[in-house]
DNA sequence: CTTGCCTCCGAAAGCGCTTTCGGAATATCT
DNA sequence: AGATATTCCGAAAGCGCTTTCGGAGGCAAG
């Protein structure tokens, strides 16, 4: 196999100047018909393909834009990543350009991490998760003029393109069904507030309570870390607690699963006597028991969806023409009923006789 | 903010040539020690970080790799992506290097994907994962002598580097395992044989099968898609036929998932009527009714295993060096248990001969 | 037949770095 | 002392492409 083709020999053998098939080749005005469409043949013919790396750092454009990946805490809810990255990578690929992905170590580290990588000029725009309430990244983001989407919102998040779902709204349907439900004793199982969708699903959750005329408990609130394990705990000392919910919300499905766990293992009958509603619509969450009813989001096309908006706003688009706001929808699956009547005595008492 | 500090200021501000700094800055040894610190001690004041696509273009190295992400087929178990990814991010950011993810359509399209990012200089390695019995990836790489590592294996797999999980051995002890609980007729849920790791699979079930002194059944075998409902249809054309398993060995957890609904979806307890054992130890597993019992392969540091080694082949080590063969775990969790013995006749169509 | 205007391509200067080469200046040896 | 080595840096040529500029040639208009 001979050298890679470069534009010198492709020029050569042409007769032509470097300059004139670079034009030629990208389509520029002053070349005739004639030459444009010859050069093209040939370079087709010959599989000329023109270096990357040289041509970004001729044209400084990067041709390439990184996916900021969010810590992974937990080893369960992180499939959504794959989707996106599959969805992004196709509508980076259709340009011919690259998707490099970076994990960061932590919250400081990270904002070093990114000023590194968007002075470097290896990448012409970002992709950030899980925004904090406050995030240190966005507004150097912002401050640098550097083009960028995010995937959620921080908690001021006019100045900015952003892809997300309304959440808040979400848990106010979810606090609202299970009103509707006899539920009034509601239970929320949420994660750190520096997360600005942990803030906003809290938000959510305290407004539907207070619309429906229950008491915001500040005993019903636990705020716990982003795993089924932190669930499982959020929940048991929700039950435990006198004057326990009969329904519990839950700010992630992984979240939800301890607390089906939980559930479970003091007796209960998830559903039944206690009710459960996640948030995510995992795809797992049919196989959970029971399965898990959940505001799913609608996940199928976000990767795309941020890949386009990103792209545009590098065309030079305004970034606050790129603002979507998805919603989720109830999926009712097993795990949520009407409030539970204890015909015969405390559940308290119920609870120690099954264990 | 000033513009970004390139080598040329930086030597002007020194007093030396470009070349001279360049040299200082990467440690040659015809620059003197004191000239050498003056620059660096200058460089860090100064913040000036060299131009990576500059450096890539001429030094010829790419300073990257890619990741291939494999299709994702099953929105549910694809969470090690995100492992692997964070892990192989951590390796490469120690070095500086970028990490590329690149998916792909077809099989077809895959391979030419694959040339051309490999003949654009882009990537200096690749990591290539789930790979075919007959892969023609790593065909097309071998003979461009590109560097490269595979998460998995071909069928032919001494003349390259790879990093997988001894999952034939795993098939056989999980075998053993369920005719040491008394089970005769196992069912086995595949997936399409042109992944070589479903072959390795269903050849560890066959042998311990036969080791076992029992009938390979072909009627016992499903091929399915690997997804939930791949499993749940299987494992109901396995259920529903005459002679059925008392147990269910699944390729894949996720496909056990829907062995699981498929048994309580006729009325049967799993891990009582029928006992199911997955592959791939997701914590998901946990969660199911009831948890599923599952080989459990070690992922934890995959993704920074697979880096360390391809850095090391790129560095010039030779790829056969690099062959790490791990193993799975059974983890018992709820899903298998004695051969259920039919002590009223409400399941007339059990088998007839014991074991 | 000029003048002037296009059309189309060549020439050359980068992009920001690396690396080879050669040669002052200094040090070492006889 | 002169000759020979060393040490250390400057000069310059790339890496493979893009892009601006200018001008040769062709055309229509005067």
């Amino acid at each position: 196999m001979t050298q890679r083709m470069s534009l010198k020999k492709l020029a050569a053998h042409l007769g032509l100047t470097e300059g004139t098939v670079s034009r030629a080749l990208n389509n520029y005005p002053d070349i005739s018909a004639k030459t444009r469409d010859r050069v093209q043949q040939a370079a087709t013919e010959l599989g000329y393909r023109a270096n990357p790396l040289a041509r970004r750092l001729a044209t400084g454009v990067a041709e390439a834009v990184a996916y900021i990946m969010p810590e992974t805490h937990s080893t369960i809810s992180e499939p959504f990543v794959s989707q996106l990255l599959a969805g992004l990578g196709e509508t980076l690929s259709e340009r011919g350009w690259d998707l490099l992905v970076t994990q960061s170590g932590s919250a400081e580290q990270e904002a070093d991490m990114l000023h590194k990588l968007i002075t470097s000029g290896r990448v012409s725009g970002v992709v950030l998760s899980r925004p904090l309430k406050n995030d240190a990244r966005i507004k150097l983001l912002q401050k640098a003029k550097f083009p960028f989407i995010v995937h959620g919102r921080s908690v001021e998040y006019k100045d900015y393109a952003w892809y997300d779902v309304d959440s808040k709204a979400a848990f106010v349907a979810a606090v609202d069904h299970l009103v509707a439900l006899g539920h009034a004793r509601i239970g929320f199982i949420g994660a750190p507030t520096y997360y600005n969708f942990a803030q906003m699903r809290l938000d959510g959750y305290k407004e539907a309570i207070a619309n429906n005329g229950l008491e915001v408990d500040p005993d019903l609130i636990q705020i716990t870390e982003l795993s089924d394990d932190g669930g499982e705990l959020a929940a048991g000392d929700l039950l435990d607690c006198t004057r326990a919910p009969t329904a519990l919300l839950c700010v992630t499905d992984t979240q939800a699963l301890g607390a089906l766990a939980a559930i479970r293992a003091r007796g209960l009958v998830p559903g039944k006597h206690v009710s459960v509603i996640g948030y995510d619509g995992l795809r797992f969450g049919r196989h959970t028991n029971p399965p898990l009813t959940t505001m799913a989001q609608p996940q199928a096309h976000s990767g795309r969806q941020l890949g386009d908006m990103l792209l545009a706003i590098i065309d030079g688009g305004d970034p606050t023409d790129f603002q979507v706001l998805r919603s989720a929808e109830l999926l009712r699956r097993k795990s949520d009923g009407p409030v539970w009547v204890d015909t015969s005595e405390t559940m308290s008492k119920t609870r120690e006789e099954q264990t």
